[in-house]
DNA sequence: GACAAATGAAACAAGGGTGACTCACTTCTG
DNA sequence: CAGAAGTGAGTCACCCTTGTTTCATTTGTC
């Protein structure tokens, strides 16, 4: 699906160009997601017909966004071992890496065709065995999983300085967020309040 | 703010199109928040002219319908005596009317004029309450209120016969998915899991 | 029943977005 | 360096939405 025969050369630049087009797209959907083509390219600082060039029509645009976030998301699962590594582990890393991620969660997870059914198949795989653990008490992985994708978007939405952040949160935004996500989650889904034993010493 | 002088009289069936047109809009931009005009006087069984008679223009209609939807939160608010009542009383108060609001709250959260003062006030009071009774550890009520609502976007869009609302919740299925609510807000917000007090023998 | 209010249907102009195309120009790559 | 790939700028047609207006018709209300 990468390379083509050598008949065919993809230059480097037209690839930067696609880049910063999914780029910009992200960052002017996030805020106005009906904003126009113009203004995606204004913000890549390429002109319309460049964008048009690269995708087809909108659609496919919004498309290979949606793809590309999932890609993203599906390494995040990946990386955490969310199906191998203890499952009380696995979420802290997931939510670390998501966290880290520079994505508009929000927007995200709006936009329908980023929810591909691996994404979400990891999460339940994963909040099934914190049930199994006992980690959680609520039955239904879907439900845990959309509780916890909720919770993503406000503790992401969140400001840095925020008390609800606890102290020092400063030091690592990310690492304060994701534990707050963590507590959150877990004590909504009814879990055993054990998340004393992840974040103290380890890290 | 009702009834005019007696020179202009406000025909009955212009306030029932009136209404017809707001249940429309709401309904219609629940699902697609840029539906046109036209769709929504299609839904409200109207001409589309009718509805421009009615709203000039279309941010008069989202207007109209942020005020209307701002009302309807803030009665309920009212009812549960929410400065007054024991905070958990009135928590489950609040919840249980919300729910019961024929309203889409997603589309109605989205809607930012909908977020009145008023409301996040109304809010924001009752969870410090909460947090100085104990029955919550989060000490910003912003953040508390912030969990409470994303939470109820979720529990409202909840199947009515998901295993999530527990055992026999087809009898009642707003008392159920306010049950849920409240305990799993509790939960999220590292309160004292005391809710069985509340939801048992009484109602 | 009479009068005024309300509506439906239709046409209209204005505005904006999308998608396709051309052509001159710049920038990679071999 | 030479040729090909990529780009910018401009134009064009098409469609959809918004908002306005007109006129015949229906519907409340007194």
């Amino acid at each position: 699906m990468g390379d083509d025969s050598p008949s065919r050369r993809v230059r480097a630049d037209a690839e930067r160009s696609t880049a910063r087009i999914l780029e910009a797209a992200e960052a002017v959907l996030a805020v106005d997601s009906t904003a126009s083509l113009e203004r995606i390219a204004d913000a890549a600082g390429l002109a319309r017909a460049t964008v048009h060039r690269r995708f087809a029509t909108r659609a496919a645009l919004l498309e290979a966004l949606a793809e590309q976030l999932s890609g993203r998301y599906l390494l995040g699962l990946a990386e955490a071992r969310v199906k191998t590594a203890p499952p009380l582990v696995a979420l802290h890393r997931v939510t670390e890496f998501v966290l880290g991620l520079r994505s508009d969660h929000r927007f995200a997870l709006q936009l329908t065709e980023a929810r591909t059914p691996e994404v979400l198949d990891g999460l339940d795989t994963l909040f099934a065995r914190l049930r199994d653990t006992g980690a959680v008490t609520a039955a239904e992985p879907a439900w845990s999983r959309r509780v916890y994708l909720a919770l993503l978007c406000e503790v992401y939405e969140l400001p840095a300085d925020s008390a609800a952040l606890g102290p020092g949160a400063a030091a690592d935004e990310t690492a304060a967020k994701a534990d707050l996500l963590v507590r959150t989650t877990l004590g909504a889904l009814g879990g055993s309040h054990d998340t004393a034993a992840l974040s103290p010493s380890g890290r």
